[in-house]
DNA sequence: GGGCCTGGGTGATTCCCGTTTAGTGTCAGG
DNA sequence: CCTGACACTAAACGGGAATCACCCAGGCCC
């Protein structure tokens, strides 16, 4: 009374997947389902179906489902991470620094929407701050990176109001206001996304930092 | 805990029979509990044991969770409204109706946490754009009252940079972004939050209003 | 009074979700 | 040829939101 292939609609199961490929298949359709519906609509047995296996599947290569979603974000904050350490290091001004890294941190939210709530709107308030460990490592360098060049300025004596520290924080979240409403609220009409961008950065730099 | 709240037979005719009494109930202690324990945390269930009603009675009173929560909302941003109405009507300086509008907003949101973030970081991203309706009507008014003194303001053409539609939104948004971080994003080390607001409310002021 | 509608209330049920348990088949190596 | 690790699976669990098919008390109208 064998039963053979009862379950035909299981398209194409693979029958092997070695070690970490596995990982990555599953990394990669997450992903796309994760980018296409957020975080609610991402779930196991989405994923698992994507990838072809059963959705105890994806528990041998991680540990919960926050897990496989933090990794994404994780990758994506390596970006953001990359592109802050590459201008950190260029020969220009510390205010010019920050202006770029400011402008590429809201450009790549508006391009990864998802992935920025995920990462930097505590969107779905039920990670632990545990799990969040790596992620938030992560964008302690990143922040890092980016005050690196305020504490030139505050150095410099340039600063108009705060500390290095709290300017950092303030320029920080002036550009994360905007995007993560833009992003959060995309049924109000806003201005212009590129205008948005423009203005913040013209008012929060002329705001905090003083012209040479 | 016993019956108690069981009501005598008066109150001969009401064309609306007890409801409202049973639905601010529900509200009590959904907003008791969803202050407590946030979105996640104040589950149907939980709302329905408070009140001492089993859980389908909720679906008599309201269409669905996010109905019951949004309700919250709503209260909490009339709250805001008002604010900002009173403020708009008193005599004084348009930049200085501003600052004190967007001061009002941050402590708002510092002593309602989860309020704050359920209206405004779209924090659950599975409340549809139509169920949100109420509270975002209320929000533009809000926003209109703010937007106001902008308006004055760039007519008076002391804007440094943007149109009055984006120049109040890039305010708001500074606000917003220094709030809803430190908010949602308790474990990282930040400058203390009266600094933060006042370091956010000075640099974005300045950056994009002219001095007299 | 007797029928009848109405509206708040209920327990059981449905459908997902994330996660766990108890296994199955395969294969490398001693 | 056994053994154990490995990749995987079906089935189930517990808990969420929401719906179903009913109850039952009271007001209304002959």
């Amino acid at each position: 009374m064998t039963v053979a292939l009862k379950k035909p609609p299981r398209s194409a199961r693979k029958p092997k997947g070695d070690g970490h490929m596995r990982r990555g298949e599953i990394l990669a359709a997450a992903e796309k389902i994760f980018i296409a519906e957020g975080y609610a609509g991402a779930t196991i047995r989405k994923i698992a179906d994507a990838v072809g296996v059963s959705s105890t599947a994806l528990y041998m290569h991680f540990r919960d489902k926050d897990q496989i979603l933090l990794e994404i974000g994780k990758e994506a904050i390596e970006k953001l991470l990359s592109i802050n350490v590459a201008l950190s290091q260029e020969p220009i001004d510390a205010v010019e620094k920050v202006r770029r890294m400011l402008d590429a941190y809201m450009r790549f939210a508006f391009e990864n929407p998802n992935t920025y709530q995920l990462v930097f709107c505590g969107s779905n308030e039920a990670i632990s701050i545990e799990k969040q460990q790596a992620v938030s490592d992560l964008g302690d360098r990143c922040f890092d990176e980016f005050s690196g060049p305020i504490r030139e300025i505050a150095a410099a004596g340039r600063l108009k109001t705060g500390t290095a520290e709290s300017a950092a924080q303030v320029l920080w979240a002036a550009c994360h206001g905007i995007v993560s409403l833009v992003i959060t609220k995309p049924s109000r009409s806003w201005a212009p996304a590129e205008e948005l961008m423009q203005v913040t950065l013209d008012g929060v730099m002329h705001g905090l930092i003083a012209d040479r």
